[in-house]
DNA sequence: CCTACCGATCGGTAGG
DNA sequence: CCTACCGATCGGTAGG
C-alpha cells in the first residue's frame, strides 16, 4: 500500500479505537457511575494505557459527555421511528417502552445523578438540550396529538399536560428497568418480562388502577 | 457534679456527637452518593477532625449502612401513620405521597444505587429487609384492602397487583421529586408544589389518563 | 478526640 | 501509543 492508504488505514484504526473507548465508557459510567469509574479501567478494557485515553479525548469529563451524547442521538433516531407509526397511542406507547426498556437499562437515574453533580452548568444545559429534543418531546408530541384527538379528555380535570403524561410514561419506565430485588422472575426471558410490563405499565397510565 | 453525673453528661455529648455525624451524613451521602463524600467532608462539616469519626463507627460503610436504617425506620413510623387514617384510598395515597414528597428529596434513586454497587451482598439483604417493611408493604396493604373491597377491578385485566400498584406509587413519587430541570416553576413553595403533584399523581394512577 | 502518618488510587502531564 | 511520574486525595491506623 501507498503512504495514502496506509494513512486512511491508521486513521480507521484511530477511529475504531475511539468507538471502543465510547463503547467501554458507557458501560462502565452507566452501571457504576462516573465517579467509581476511573480511567485506568477503560483503558485497560480496551488494551491501552491510561494515559493513551487523553490523545483521543481532552480528559474525564469529555469523554463522558461524548458517551451521552452518542447515547442520546442513537435513542432519538430509534424513537421517533417507533412513534411514528401508523398504529394506535396504546400500541406505540407499547412498543415504545419495550424498545426503552431493552436497550437502555438502570442506567438513566445513574446518569441524571452525575449529569447534576459532576458537570459544569454550561455542560449540563447542553445535555438537557439534547435530551428534551431526543426523549421527552417524541412522546410529548404523541400525547399532544392524543389530546388534540380527544383522547385524553381527563387531562384537564386532574391538571396534567402532555408534558407530564410525558414524565408520567418514563417515569414507570424508569422504575420497571431497575432490576427488581424483590420478585426475581427468572422463569421469564428478558424479552418476555419487558414484553408483559411495557403493556402493564401502558394500560395502568391510561386507563388507572380502579 | 459527683462523677456519676460527669460519666451521663459525656455520654449524653457523645450521643449528641454520632447524631450530628449521621445527620450530616445523611444529607451528603443522599446528595452526592456514596463514592463523592470524603470522610473528611463529614468530620469537617461536624467541627471534627477525619479520624474522630471513627471513634463512633468501624468504618465508612458502617456509618453509611446506620444513616439508611435510621432513615428507613423514621419513614415507616410516620408512613403506617397516615395511611392508617380512617379516609378514603385516594387521600390516604394523597397524604401519603404529600408526606414523601415534602420529607424526602432526590435521594431514593441516589441510595439504590449506591446500595446495589458499593455494599456487600449481607448488607444489601439487610436493608432490602428494611425496605420491604418500611417502604413498600404499607403501601401494599393499603392496595390489597381496596382490592378486597373491590375498587380496583381492572388489577387482573391488566396484571397488575398490590405490589406493582406500589411500585407505580413509589416510582411516580420518585419522579416528582426529582429537581425538574425543565419547568422551573419558583411561582410556587416547595409545599404548595407537592401537594398539587400529589393530587395529580394519585389521580393518574387510579382514573388514567384517557 | 487529637496529631501524625500510611499505602493505594485518582486524573492528568512530560517526553519521546 | 508507550514509560515514567506528578500532586492531590482517599479510607484507615498508631499512639497518645
Amino acid at each position: 500500500m501507498d503512504s495514502k492508504d496506509k494513512r486512511n488505514f491508521e486513521k480507521g484504526e484511530h477511529v475504531e479505537t475511539r468507538n471502543a473507548i465510547i463503547k467501554t465508557a458507557h458501560d462502565l459510567f452507566m452501571e457504576y457511575g462516573y465517579r467509581s469509574v476511573s480511567t485506568r479501567q477503560i483503558a485497560d478494557l480496551c488494551g491501552l494505557t491510561q494515559p493513551a485515553l487523553y490523545h483521543h479525548f481532552t480528559n474525564k469529563k469529555e469523554l463522558y459527555i461524548e458517551v451521552i451524547r452518542e447515547t442520546i442521538f442513537k435513542t432519538q433516531t430509534a424513537v421517533q421511528r417507533i412513534l411514528k407509526r401508523p398504529q394506535s397511542l396504546r400500541e406505540r406507547l407499547q412498543q415504545y417502552a419495550y424498545y426503552m426498556m431493552l436497550n437502555h437499562h438502570e442506567d438513566l437515574n445513574q446518569m441524571f445523578h452525575d449529569i447534576e453533580h459532576q458537570l459544569d452548568a454550561a455542560s449540563q444545559a447542553q445535555i438537557y438540550q439534547w435530551w428534551m429534543n431526543g426523549y421527552l418531546m417524541p412522546v410529548v408530541a404523541v400525547f399532544e396529538e392524543a389530546a388534540k384527538e380527544g383522547k385524553l379528555q381527563n387531562q384537564y380535570r386532574f391538571g396534567a399536560t402532555p408534558i407530564d403524561a410525558a414524565h408520567f410514561l418514563l417515569s414507570l419506565i424508569k422504575s420497571s428497568m431497575e432490576p427488581s430485588k424483590f420478585l426475581k422472575d427468572s422463569s421469564k426471558s428478558r424479552q418476555e418480562a419487558a414484553e408483559e410490563k411495557s403493556h402493564m405499565i401502558v394500560d395502568v397510565l391510561l386507563y388507572g388502577l380502579s
